[in-house]
DNA sequence: TCAATCACG
DNA sequence: ACGTACGTGATTGAG
């Protein structure tokens, strides 16, 4: 069997689309004919078994046929704006999608389908047009089939050139005489007046063609007789005008055409909130008969000469004067590789003996260091590369033109290692397999959809995240060392009273195990069921246990919270240090499976601030000597998104008018007026926001609010009740990551969900929170990940000192000279709540201050 | 190396 | 019927 090839007449799908519904609004962008054009289209692609597609459209302008009937189409009212924003819109959507569009300066649409259907008849496939105008019924035949739209969008007919002739009681090659002689009003033709649809099929059942018809015109009686002697010029014009070419000078190959993967427009479909067809889309991929992905090439080593083997910074210098750009290098303990995109590579070892030759690793640095700068490289980790050549004081590139571990990390988030040997089993791990991965990567990024989040957002970071990790953050560490004097004592103290409360000898309070022996062994407390080894004695648990035994339980408290920030934050932090009063944290931008980034060693983004105890060590982060600190922090962003992917109309309200959301939900789930909504129920609500946020479960909602499961499944239904759009995106999220095997950010970061597939109903259960958790999450990662860049960027061009270092995901922290600190504020609130554009408004609020503490 | 705990968004 | 909020990293004890 043939494959078939679907050919669209997107003019006619759009106007029909766009005349059978009603208008549909994304935040100021129509569409409806949109919706309709691609509803229709995947039922034909999921009917129809199509192996490839291609979408023809009219060019504007004059086309060839408009200069043989200078009034053909001057009936036809111009197209309304409604629709003609909708043309530019699908145009670039079929782009996102992977669906091949054509277009040709004086050609038509149908010109297109016609020449398009003859080619792919040629070229072996099944040609499969898909059109709303009957001229294109003359096409039919020769292998080529018709599926013509009815009533509205949600019906079709196929036309075989038998099916033609039983509809219409003529041949396909005989519509252009049928309109030759009828005529169109819709395309404004008249053929012969007085010539209906009746008549026509007779005279051409009889004679066969127009012409014919018209060489025996006196064997017609009176009437007819006048009118095609009258009128036989206008009826060849109009046969003529209704002639399809099939021999547009189009660029064309049938493999052009190959059906693409359309889960690719998904960021695009979301953005213009047509979740039906992101659905539907979904179904499609799973559907049994649906032609299977196609598995991605394998990655191969590309064909590279053997590496030239140097030993000194000399003979490097030499081989990059005739190395062909972009390059590829890589760095690691042994050796620097370089690969050029002409097939040359070399090694230059740097460890062992040649070091004693003269290979010194700096100097070889110094080569490639200029060589970076001036064309971009590609690179694995281009951020640790970046500080190996600054510790060298080497000029340092200001972008790379790829970054295989960024590029792995966009193509899985979740990859056990992201080290160059991990990403290329069984090839030796130099700047040839470097380069073989990275256009792999770039094809398979690409075809994610996923090549604007690379360039725009992952790579420049990497940049901005390295002048994070060097700025580094000035800690007071006379402060902390007294803070933790502080501590011990009272640690001390606490730990007496816990053990002059049990009545035991001391042991280690440390330890889980052995203070679960005293206190649910020895002490008969009652334990919660919890355990693993043993029984739990979580502060959750200890809670519980505070009515009944206050004086060994308070004291218990108090030491595990003191130990947690001696020990982590005051001790941790010290250790951390380095001689000019700065700590350094390490920004992984591989290591989270939303997009997040992590911070380590020392982790910035775990610093205490919930409780009044805990924020006292937020005083000893400060900015340099003599500058300020900026913090600015995205307020509700996640409820936001959540409003802007839902599209709800009380949540979106609520953004819009600057409410506070979490007494608003209050008012709505409690029902009672907003002026009576007490600190509890506001309290409980937002309980109720965030659990939204984390794919919610009446169970965790209990937990975590203290109520009884039965009254959070209340709230959980009447909040479903009062907003019902949150309550589709959550369904239609859990489904599409069903339907995808991942999730999808707004900017298209993916999350696979393989946790959807599982056999046992709680990791499934599990996969579903984290389908609806990861859009909103991840989402809100990528605006602030192209926050920092714009930011970073503003920073630069406008000559400032002032600079970034700290993200802790909804939060940025600069450091500034007082005499920048307005602008900079100015910059940063801008750029956060610029960067991109949603149904409802972004804020960042920016506060200064002496510490952290106080800039919040 | 893992589990338990707890700090953050 | 069954286990539950999403995402991280550091410290500690125990094997």
């Amino acid at each position: 069997m043939k494959d078939t090839f679907l050919i669209v007449d997107g003019n006619s799908l759009m106007h029909r689309a766009f005349h059978a519904l009603p208008l549909m609004d994304a935040g100021g962008t129509y569409t409806n004919a949109i919706y309709g054009f691609l509803s229709m289209l995947l039922k034909v692609i999921k009917e129809e078994n199509v192996r490839y597609l291609a979408v023809c459209f009219d060019e504007h302008g004059p086309t060839f046929r408009h200069t043989v009937y200078a009034d053909y189409k001057a009936g036809r009212a111009a197209t309304p704006p409604e629709l003609r924003q909708q043309f530019e819109t699908i145009r670039a959507l079929l782009d996102d999608m992977g669906i091949r569009w054509y277009t040709l300066q004086g050609w038509e649409a149908d010109d297109l389908l016609g020449t398009l259907s003859l080619r792919g008849a040629e070229a072996g496939a099944a040609p499969l047009l898909l059109t709303g105008d009957r001229d294109a019924l003359q096409l039919v035949g020769g292998g080529v089939e018709l599926m013509f739209t009815r009533k509205g969008i949600s019906e079709t007919t196929r036309f075989t050139p038998a099916r033609v002739h039983e509809e219409y009681g003529f041949s396909p090659e005989q519509v252009t005489d049928w309109k030759g002689l009828a005529g169109d009003s819709s395309d404004n033709i008249p053929g012969i007046p007085g010539v209906g649809d009746k008549t026509a099929v007779k005279l051409l059942q009889q004679y066969g063609t127009l012409e014919n018809v018209l060489a025996h015109a006196s064997e017609a009686r009176g009437k007819l007789r006048e009118k095609l002697e009258a009128y036989a010029d206008q009826a060849l014009k109009c046969k003529e005008l209704a002639t399809i070419r099939r021999d547009a000078p189009v660029q064309w190959k049938l493999s052009d055409c190959a059906l693409p993967d359309l889960a690719r427009g998904i960021p695009a479909l979301q953005r213009l909130k047509l979740n039906s067809i992101i659905r539907r889309l979904g179904e499609e991929a799973s559907g049994s008969d649906a032609p299977a992905e196609e598995s991605p090439a394998a990655l191969t080593l590309l064909p590279y000469a053997e590496p030239a083997a140097l030993s000194t910074p000399g003979e490097l210098s030499a081989w990059l004067g005739g190395a062909a750009r972009p390059l590829a290098v890589y760095v690691d303990d042994a050796a620097v590789s370089v690969a050029d995109s002409a097939g040359h590579c070399c090694l230059v070892t740097v460890g062992g003996d040649l070091l004693s030759l003269g290979a010194d690793p700096a100097e070889l640095l110094a080569v490639l260091a200029p060589e970076l700068c001036a064309t971009p490289a590609l690179v694995h980790d281009g951020k640790r590369l970046l500080h190996t050549l600054s510790r060298q004081g080497l000029p340092l590139p200001e972008r790379f033109q790829w970054d295989a571990m960024l590029g792995a990390y966009l193509l899985n988030p979740q990859e056990k290692s992201y080290s160059l040997p991990a990403l290329c089993p069984g090839m030796p791990a130099d700047a040839r397999a470097l380069m073989s991965l990275s256009l792999w990567q770039r094809g398979r990024v690409e075809q994610d959809g996923m090549l604007p989040l690379m360039e725009e957002v992952e790579l420049p970071l990497s940049i901005t995240l390295f002048g994070m990790e060097q700025a580094g953050f000035t800690v007071d560490t006379a402060f902390l060392r007294e803070l933790g004097q502080r501590y011990v004592k009272d640690i001390e103290e606490a730990k007496q009273q816990v053990f002059a409360a049990c009545h035991t000898p001391p042991f280690n309070l440390n330890s889980t195990q052995q203070l679960g022996e005293v206190l649910f062994d020895q002490l008969q407390l009652p334990h919660g069921k919890k355990t693993q080894r043993g029984y739990s004695t979580s502060a959750e648990v200890l809670e519980g246990l505070r009515d009944i035994a206050p004086e060994i339980i308070d004291p218990l408290l108090r030491y595990r919270q003191l130990t947690k920030l001696n020990s982590t934050y005051v001790e941790g932090l010290l250790r951390l240090t380095d001689a000019k009063g700065r700590v350094h944290s390490y920004f992984d931008q591989v290591a989270t499976a939303t997009g997040r980034i992590s911070s380590s060693e020392p982790n910035l983004q775990n610093i205490p601030v919930r409780t009044e105890e805990g924020k006292e060590i937020r005083r000893a982060f400060l900015p340099r000597e003599g500058w300020v600190l900026l913090d600015a922090d995205y307020s509700q962003i996640e409820l936001r998104l959540m409003a802007h992917f839902s599209g709800d109309a009380a949540l979106v309200e609520a953004f819009r008018t600057g409410q506070d959301v979490h007494a608003r939900t209050a008012s709505e789930i409690f029902d009672v007026p907003l002026s009576e909504v007490t600190p509890t129920l506001r309290s409980r609500a937002k309980a109720v926001n965030f659990g939204l946020i984390y794919g919610i479960s009446g169970f965790g909602l209990a937990r975590n609010t203290g109520v009884s499961p039965q009254e959070a499944r209340e709230f959980i239904s009447r909040y479903f009740a009062k907003y019902p759009g949150v309550k589709r995106f959550m369904d239609s999220a859990a489904k599409d990551g069903q339907n995808n095997g991942y999730a999808i950010t707004l900017m298209g970061r993916r999350r696979y969900l393989p946790e959807l597939s599982s056999p046992k109903s709680a990791i499934r259960e599990f996969g579903k929170r984290a389908a609806m958790n990861t859009p909103v999450q991840g989402t809100a990662a990528d605006i602030i990940k192209l926050a920092m860049v714009r930011v970073d960027q503003a920073l630069r061009r406008e000559n400032l000192r002032s600079r970034l270092i700290l993200q802790v995901h909804d939060e940025l922290l600069l450091e500034c000279p007082p005499e920048e600190a307005e602008r900079a504020a100015q910059l940063l609130k801008e750029c956060m709540e610029q960067v991109i554009e949603l149904s409802v408004p972004l804020l960042a609020e920016v506060h200064q201050g002496a510490n952290w503490a106080e800039a919040k």
